[in-house]
RNA sequence: GAUUCCGUAGCUCAGUUGGAUAGAGCAACUGCCUUCUAAGCAGUAGGUCGCGCGUUCGAAUCGCGCCGGGAUCACCA
């Protein structure tokens, strides 16, 4: 039972007993730092069935708690504002129950099983910053939820099949002279995406070259009306096809020659052989696969290490050259449910009009799936093979309208399990001039980015002069943790819903509310402690609690702020919101920041305090350290 | 156009189940390293919470209407 459900229950109580009220949930909350005191209740809302005025109303439940709870030391009012003040003793014992523990328990054997996909790259690019987001913030949610108790089963589906992974494969066959990463000295990843890049620079070419000679003469020659004709005839288009008369009379709008560069780099040369090659690839056709085969693994031998240094992992991996087949026997059982229904020219449709959306197609008129259709097959086949109690897609919030589809099919479909999948959609990682372009070249390469932090946090600690007496081992290893945790830290500390901005020419801060400030409080508690240790104060083995402990308001500040510890997890797991843990991290190294500066702690003159102090410190490092790991940031203990 | 998310200090963000005088960090300015690590601490300055109306004892928070921005609205993925 936590302090402030103790108070809600006396106070609906008190207002029972007191006017004959039965008030069914009343709330505490933090009482202003100007005013005396550690909870607040606002007792307006109790004025009509105390028929009194706010300072007595508030008055009189403040005289019934105090008489009724041990806990509370005193009160004062206010106006409307009841405030009260625990005592100190309930702070201690408190402090004695967490002392020197950890905050996180393991999960017990029962949890309930969620499956959190994530990351979820294409197999014809490197990863950029959109995907750090998404990693950073798929596995903090993981072990947040574990922490709070679930057990938790990371899931990555990758994109490794589809028209842009051939678009990769036929400029490295067309331009690539045989280049491998052995061969050139790049990255797999990084190797894959420069000939995905070459792709779309070569066919741009071949569709200005397309649109500057189709139909050129033949228009020329032609009255307006007929040419439109003409070239109807020929594109098959209206709108695209008067768009291209407007565009040889030199009358068309920088839109429209946009509209016609889009339309032509469908219809040349390079992108039919592009989609031969998928054809190919879905016949099985052996070299095809063969190169396949060899690219991709060219292209996970870097996603390998990519993700090792942002330092994210996942239980099960699901390619969707294995699962897009799937979800053709959901298209038979829908149909017969009469969920889905088919139209005249045999293509399957899902009518959600009735819900607000719109039609959604499920089945081409040429019998082949669309992404949707791979998406329900996906989340069947892992209903069937995990039994799972939620299952949440780490996914950007472009796709909300994608998943609000595929959560509505599945339960109209009658499976229960549809009720627990949930869309964790987090918004785009904008630059300052809007957002990342993987094809125009307006992307934050991650591995680039990683390493930058890194080189930023390594001359940063050369200039302050830290860490001198290290080796270069443990160096390198704490100019790793810092860079990645001011990086990892930066993109987690925003809430997960809003877009962020990141602006390249501006380095992620390493001060103020950053995680090499949190680490630097962890550090210097480390360093406290080594002291103390040093000193042959044994601090963990003494029961400093026979003593009469009066508490510093810093010191109550920081208990309470520990106190608060569980709620936040709590919260951060029910919103899946890793923001709420990093604000709570960064407020507590601050607090200590505040403290350690304010106190004397191996300086103190009385020994018992000083113990106390040092379990203190010891157990708010080991809360930092408990919250950053929440955040998948490591923690040095030098610095 | 429809749907949806958003708009808080010069910048990046907290605060949004309605509560007291709206908070941090960065940038600017002023102090503090012979005292437990200065990636720090203390302080100054910076706000019509996009605008208006409404509900309420009380609105950054709820409702309506504007203004501005993003995303989505494919037999693409």
């Amino acid at each position: 039972m936590t302090l402030e459900h103790t108070l809600s229950q006396k106070t609906i109580e008190a207002l029972q007993s007191l006017y004959g009220a039965s008030i069914e949930k009343v709330s505490f909350e933090k009482t202003n730092p100007d005013f005396e005191g550690d909870l607040t209740l606002v007792v307006f809302p109790f004025l009509k069935v105390s028929k009194k005025k706010p300072e007595d109303t508030a008055t009189e439940i403040g005289n019934y708690l105090e008489n009724n709870l041990a806990e509370i030391a005193s009160f004062n009012v206010v106006k409307g504002f009841l405030n009260i003040v625990i005592a100190d003793s309930f702070w201690l014992n408190y402090f004695k129950s967490i002392n020197g523990r950890s905050f996180i328990k393991p999960a017990p054997e029962n949890a309930p099983v969620v499956m959190v996909e994530y990351s979820s790259p294409n197999t014809n690019k490197p990863l950029h910053l959109g995907h750090v987001r998404n990693n950073l913030l798929g596995f903090s949610v993981s072990e947040i939820l574990k922490a709070a108790g679930n057990k938790v089963i990371k899931t990555n589906i990758v994109n490794d099949r589809g028209i842009h992974i051939c678009k990769s494969m036929l400029a490295w066959q067309l331009f690539g002279n045989g280049e491998t990463p052995a061969s050139s000295g790049m990255k797999g990843d990084h190797l894959v995406g420069k000939y995905y890049v070459e792709f779309d620079k070569q066919n741009n070419i071949e569709a200005l070259n397309l649109l500057h000679t189709t139909n050129r003469n033949k228009v020329n020659n032609l009255s307006i009306e007929d040419s439109v004709k003409l070239v109807q005839f020929e594109l098959g288009d209206e709108k695209i096809n008067n768009m291209m008369v407007n565009y040889h009379l030199s009358k068309s709008t920088p839109e429209e020659n946009k509209a016609l560069l889009e339309f032509f780099k469908n219809k040349t040369p390079l992108m039919q052989n592009a989609q031969d090659m998928l054809r190919k690839w879905e016949a099985g056709d052996k070299d095809v696969r063969a190169l396949w085969e060899t690219m991709n693994g060219w292209v996970y031998d870097g996603f390998a290490l990519s993700y090792k240094m942002l330092g994210v992992d996942f239980d099960k991996i699901y390619y969707e050259s294995n699962t897009y087949i799937l979800g053709k026997n959901i298209i038979e059982d829908g149909l017969a449910k009469g969920v889905l229904k088919r139209r005249p020219d045999n293509s399957v449709y899902a009518d959600l009009t009735a819900e607000g959306l719109d039609e959604k197609t499920l089945l081409r008129s040429d019998g082949t799936s669309v992404y949707m259709t791979q998406d329900l097959g996906t989340a069947l086949e892992r209903a069937k093979e995990v039994n799972f109690d939620k299952h949440i897609y780490t996914v950007g919030n472009e796709q909300d309208y994608h998943f609000k589809v595929l959560f509505l099919i599945l339960k109209k479909l009658g499976y229960k399990w549809a009720d627990e999948l949930y869309h964790l959609s987090y918004g785009m990682v904008e630059l300052p001039d809007g957002k990342m372009k993987s094809r125009e070249g307006t992307v934050v390469d991650a591995d680039e980015l990683m390493d930058e932090m890194i080189a930023t946090a390594k001359k940063t600690a050369e200039e302050l002069g830290k860490a001198q007496d290290l080796d270069e081992a443990d160096k390198e290893h704490l100019y790793k943790t810092v860079g990645l945790g001011a990086l990892k830290y930066f993109m987690l500390k925003v809430d997960p819903k809003k877009k962020m901005l990141f602006n390249p020419s501006e380095s992620i801060d390493f001060n103020g509310n950053t995680a090499p400030f949190i680490q630097f409080n962890y550090v210097r508690i480390c360093a406290l402690l080594r002291k103390a240790k040093e000193g042959l104060l044994n601090f963990e083995d003494v029961d400093v609690f026979t003593h009469n402990i009066h508490l510093l308001p810093k010191e109550k500040e920081l208990l309470v702020k520990l106190h608060g510890f569980d709620a936040v997890l709590k919260q951060a797991a029910a919103e899946l919101n890793p923001s709420l843990i990093a604000n709570y991290v960064y407020d507590l190294a601050k607090e200590y920041s505040q403290y350690y500066h304010e106190t004397n702690i191996l300086k103190e003159s009385e020994k018992d305090l000083i113990m106390f102090r040092l379990q203190l410190s010891n157990t708010i490092g080991i809360a930092i350290k408990s919250g950053m790991g929440l955040l998948g940031i490591e923690v040095p203990e030098r610095m």
